[in-house]
DNA sequence: TGACGATGTATCGGCGCGATACATCGCGTG
DNA sequence: CACGCGATGTATCGCGCCGATACATCGTCA
C-alpha cells in the first residue's frame, strides 16, 4: 500500500524522504494519521533494492569537501522505468485490500492516474464493502440492542451514520463517473498513464 | 489496545477464543474491521503468561477418554484478580494512543466501566485530536487547493465533513456527561468498577 | 456415506508503528 | 559572537497486528 503511494508521488517529481512524508501526509491525511519514518525508510530501501526507485545524490555532492565531517547528505529518490510499470500495475490491480479504509484512500488519491473503468470498479467495490459494514451495524442495533450498554449503542449508531454518509458520497462519485464528464483540473493525459511527459 | 478489549470482555463472562472474536467484532465493529486470529491467539498466550487470564478447560475434560484421538478441546479463558486490576488501570490511564481511532473506540466501548471524570477526559482528548485533523484538512483545502487534483480534493472534503460530524457527536456526548444524568441501561455499579458483584 | 459449512485452535512471514539516536541548518537572543 | 533551539533530515529496533495457511471437530443435508 505504502509502496503504491511512494511510487505515485515520485512519479510526479523526485523527492527526498522528509519531503515525501509531508506530501504523503497532506495527500492521505483524510484517511490515515501520518506515516512513520520507521515505515518510510525501510520501504524506500526495499523499493531501491527492487530497482523501482533510484538514489540521486543532491546539491553539494560534486562540491569541494565531501568527507570533512562525514557528511550524511540528503538522498533524493527518483522513480525508474520499472517503477513506473509497477505503478501502473498496482493502480489497475484490485484485491480485497483495495477496499478497506487504508487501501481505498491510497487508490483514490491517485485516481487522476487511473482509467475510468478501474475508477468505477474501485468505487463500487468500496461501496459494497461499506454496505456490508452498514448491514452488520444495523443487525447489531436491531437484534442485540438490549444486550449492549448506552455507550456501545452510541458508538454503533455513530458508525452506522458514517457508513450511510460514505455510501451516499460514493453514489455521487459513481454517478459522476458514469456521466462521462471529464475532470476540470485533471493534469495527466486521459486514458494512458505512461504515455509521455516526464519533464 | 487489544489487551484492554480482551480483559474488558472476559470481565463480563469467561469465553473461548472464537466467541471472544465474535464479541470483539460486534462491540468494536463500528471502528475497526475484524480482529485476526493471528492477533488474538498470540495475545491470549501473552496475557496467560503474564497471569492476567487463566485457562479453564471446558466440558469433556473430566469425562472418559482424553487422549483417544489427541483431542484438542476448546480452551475457555477467565480473567484473574491481577487481570481485573490491570483492566481498571488500563481504563483509567490515558496516553496519546487513547485518542486515535483504534484506541478511542476500545476505550469508548467500555465506558460503562469507567468513571465520569475519565470519560470526560477521554472525550475531550478525542475532540481535540479530531479538531487538529480538521484544521489540517482546512489548511490544505484553503492554501494548497490548486496544487491538488479533483479526486484528492474530494477526499479531503469528505474527510473534513467526517471530522466536523464527529466533533458535533463528541460535543453532544460531552454535554450529556456534564449534565450529570445517569445512563438508563447502565448495569455496572456507578463510581467504582471493582467494588463487588462478580456472579 | 460423504461432502460441506460452521466452529475451533494455532503458527508464520512481513508490514507498519512509536521510540530513539544522531547530524545539519537557519534564526533569534543574550 | 556564541549559544541554544526548533525545523530539517536519515536511520534502526522491538513489537503489535495482519493475512494466509493448516488442521481438527461437529451438525446436517443429500
Amino acid at each position: 500500500m505504502l509502496e503504491l503511494a511512494i511510487l505515485g508521488l515520485l512519479c510526479e517529481t523526485p523527492m527526498h524522504g522528509y519531503e515525501l512524508r509531508k506530501e504523503l501526509t497532506t495527500k492521505l491525511g483524510a484517511f490515515r494519521a501520518a506515516i512513520s519514518y520507521g515505515t518510510l525508510y525501510p520501504t524506500l530501501r526495499r523499493l531501491r533494492l527492487a530497482g523501482l526507485i533510484s538514489e540521486l545524490a543532491d546539491d553539494d555532492s560534486a562540491a569541494g569537501a565531501p568527507p570533512l565531517t562525514s557528511r550524511r547528505g540528503r538522498v533524493v529518490y527518483k522513480i525508474t522505468a520499472e517503477g513506473k510499470e509497477r505503478l501502473t500495475a498496482l493502480l489497475a490491480c484490485t484485491g480485497p485490500e483495495t477496499y478497506d479504509d487504508e487501501g481505498f484512500g491510497v487508490h483514490f488519491a491517485f485516481f487522476a492516474r487511473t482509467d475510468r473503468a478501474t475508477r468505477l470498479r474501485i468505487l463500487e467495490g468500496r461501496r459494497r464493502r461499506i454496505e456490508e459494514r452498514r448491514e452488520g451495524l444495523r443487525d447489531v442495533l436491531g437484534r442485540a440492542a438490549e444486550r449492549l450498554d448506552t455507550y456501545t449503542l452510541a458508538l454503533q449508531r455513530h458508525g452506522l451514520d458514517a457508513c450511510e454518509r460514505e455510501v451516499r458520497w460514493l453514489e455521487e462519485l459513481i454517478a459522476h463517473e458514469r456521466s462521462g464528464l471529464p475532470q476540470p483540473t485533471d493534469h495527466t493525459p486521459p486514458g494512458d498513464s505512461r504515455s509521455g511527459r516526464q519533464p
